[in-house]
DNA sequence: ATGCGTTATATTTGTGTAAGTATAACGAAA
DNA sequence: TTTCGTTATACTTACACAAATATAACGCAT
């Protein structure tokens, strides 16, 4: 018996942040491109493209900076925001989970 | 900017309760059938039929009766069990809500 | 015994989202 | 100026899941 939860932070323009799109964000800052990142992710680059571009979308502060094309043809990275939100979504993750734990044993629902 | 959540409690075998789940059974509660309830929530007597199974696939103790035939055509009612899943699935939800509120205001996520 | 409204299922049909395919643009380096 | 790996985007196809359809079973009441 548990309890799960799937959080996400959205404004008017739509989802900002889901588990699914931090993993995406943590998997750019890893390989500095978001074509090795879907892959890395096992999804396609077109729907890992789509998400970080509906993530863009919400913010007013860039998250991600793009290069196209140079010698390495490119390359996706983080900015300072992009990252800090990633700490903050985790964390709030976390202790959600923690929380509901403790729910969960309080109500002794077994 | 807003915070939402979607919580649910499973067991080895499936799904136990959701949020849909437990608008279901409250409307059967008020309803007395399944047929009703559905008719009500605007699903499909298909699904909510479905989704009931998949609960009680999960107890052990019966969350509902089940009449079939008689002059009424039968009908279905919560055992005291299932309505006591429901107020705690919801007590913890909404304690879930405002855990995340209070989250997202403390770490000025704007 | 017939009708009724319900529960209980299987089977077919639809649909919305995910996946796949295709292609343009880019710019540093050789 | 050609090559290369990437970002960026449109368009088509596939598929899982929801919805719809169909039908059986049930048992009280008339």
């Amino acid at each position: 018996m548990k309890i799960k939860s799937k959080i996400w932070i959205e404004s008017n323009n739509g989802i900002l942040l889901s588990e699914g799109r931090v993993n995406l964000l943590k998997m750019i800052d890893e390989t500095g491109s978001l074509n090795k990142a879907s892959k890395a992710l096992n999804i396609s680059y077109q729907k890992a493209w789509r998400l970080i571009d509906e993530v863009n979308k919400t913010t007013t502060q860039p998250i991600i900076e793009t290069k196209i094309g140079g010698a390495k043809g490119g390359g996706t990275s983080l900015t300072p925001y992009g990252k800090s939100l990633i700490v903050i979504f985790e964390m709030i993750n976390k202790d959600c989970w923690q929380f509901l734990d403790e729910q969960l044993k309080k109500h002794l629902l077994c």
